[in-house]
DNA sequence: CAAGAAACTTTGTCTGACAAAAATGAGTTT
DNA sequence: AAACTCATTTTTGTCAGACAAAGTTTCTTG
């Protein structure tokens, strides 16, 4: 079996395998710089000299790891930075299979959300802040009205996240929170605490705009530990692997 | 084009794709139980009624995922575990290409190790301070060799983390640790702190043996704190987006 | 029964082919 | 010149069939 090169080569690695770090390398030293096309199949599998079906098992190698992707509905792949969703999607999968417990991803978050409050009330924008207040609207709205507060609930989260400025904690938390606050939010619906709910988001949006590092801090440490009450208070298991959607990684 | 089954399906959405995704859903539903092996190439071409060249794409598409994996050496592929690694390994690309910097990677730090110390306090095994025990060990005969510290240092955060028993916290860190502990190691060594590195790793171990929650967070806390306080004293930059070794995703 | 050889399976790769979808270019219309 | 249409060329997704190398099984034989 001929390498791709007809190189030596890290005997044993199959050619898709070693095209595909060739491919990466060029992305991450910039040669092939993101937002550029790749180039067309056949032509890297000249450039390669290999097969056409070697050159596409590569491809769909970097395509899962996200450097690579199809501009909606085009036909050409682009060059992209993996994003949050790619990889999180991924990480998902890990939880569910791992069986994560809701204990588990608490702890995650009761270490990340305060810190998450407190870099914001430094670092958030003024449109940060326009962004959150919009979603404590939408939610008192919807609460008002009775519909189902999960998913503002994790924008909320999201949002001020976001506002930290830091992708590397946004990342960290993301997948974490995708999954635990669909929990929280219906354990706070079971026991009518929506109300509780909504004052405490108030309450961390009002100290992240007036600044206030500890008070930011403070209150999402207390509407973190309102899950662990609410567990008991509902009588659910603080214990049980999480359940979720199915992933839609594909 | 005919869909994979003659079916209408997912329109537009290609073979190999529909069918990674069907076969993904087999190994979370467990119809794939983790540890079995996957069938070969040509009978799920037969099953799936596509060619071989599509099932191989679609393979390529799972084993990027993760959950499925040649198991050393062996031809046959295994159905397994996304592990840190694998994922990990995705994270750190986007980080890279992200230029995170190593302010972002503090602040996730800042966030999750003192929170790791703390529960270490409380649930780790014996076993579990063993290992931590022996790294100290081999830490001191290094620095005392005047050997490199910085392997050693990111498993020593490791076993802090492993000592929690929490995969997802363990998860959520991985990635940031190894990125980040190199960087914080070289700044020590670069002001002869080594000793202050072990007194705090000693520290941080005592206080987890003792079962101290609060003084393992202090600890642990201030030893992250050096890394700010040691940038500035070495006058780096601690706004410079990190570079590491590019990663061996593949 | 164990060592070794023969037979079979599976993976990695290649070639060549074709339909559907997308991009491109040309020619025509406004 | 801008806009629109339609034919032409690329490119992608898929298929079938082929073959060597590496891994597995099974069968022989000492």
């Amino acid at each position: 079996m001929l390498n791709s090169e007809g190189e030596v080569a890290t005997r044993s690695l199959p050619a898709f395998r070693s095209i595909a770090r060739e491919l990466e390398q060029q992305v991450l030293s910039g040669a092939l710089p993101v937002g550029s096309t790749l180039p067309s199949e056949t032509s890297l599998a000249d450039r390669f000299s290999v097969s056409r079906s070697t050159i596409r098992e590569a491809i769909r190698l970097l395509e899962q790891i996200g450097i690579i992707r199809r501009a909606e509905g085009r036909n050409k792949l682009r060059i992209t930075m993996p994003r949050a969703e790619d990889i999180s999607a991924r990480i998902k999968t890990a939880f569910l299979l791992q069986e994560t417990t809701f204990e588990q991803l608490w702890e995650v978050l009761t270490a990340i959300e305060p810190m998450c409050a407190a870099i914001a009330a430094t670092k958030s924008t003024p449109e940060d802040l326009e962004r959150i207040e919009d979603n404590l609207h939408r939610t008192e709205t919807a609460h008002a009205a009775g519909d189902d507060l999960v998913a503002l609930d994790v924008e909320f989260h999201n949002l001020v996240a976001a506002a930290t400025g830091n992708d590397a904690l946004q990342l960290s938390r993301e997948t974490v929170g995708e999954l635990f606050y669909p929990a929280f939010t219906q354990v706070m619906a079971r026991l009518n605490a929506g109300e509780r709910l909504i004052l405490a988001h108030r309450k961390i949006f009002d100290a992240i705009s007036a600044r206030d590092r500890s008070e930011a801090r403070g209150w999402m440490e207390r509407h973190i530990g309102d899950f662990q009450r609410g567990c008991d208070l509902a009588n659910l298991d603080f214990d049980a692997p999480i359940t979720g959607p199915m992933s839609e990684i594909l």
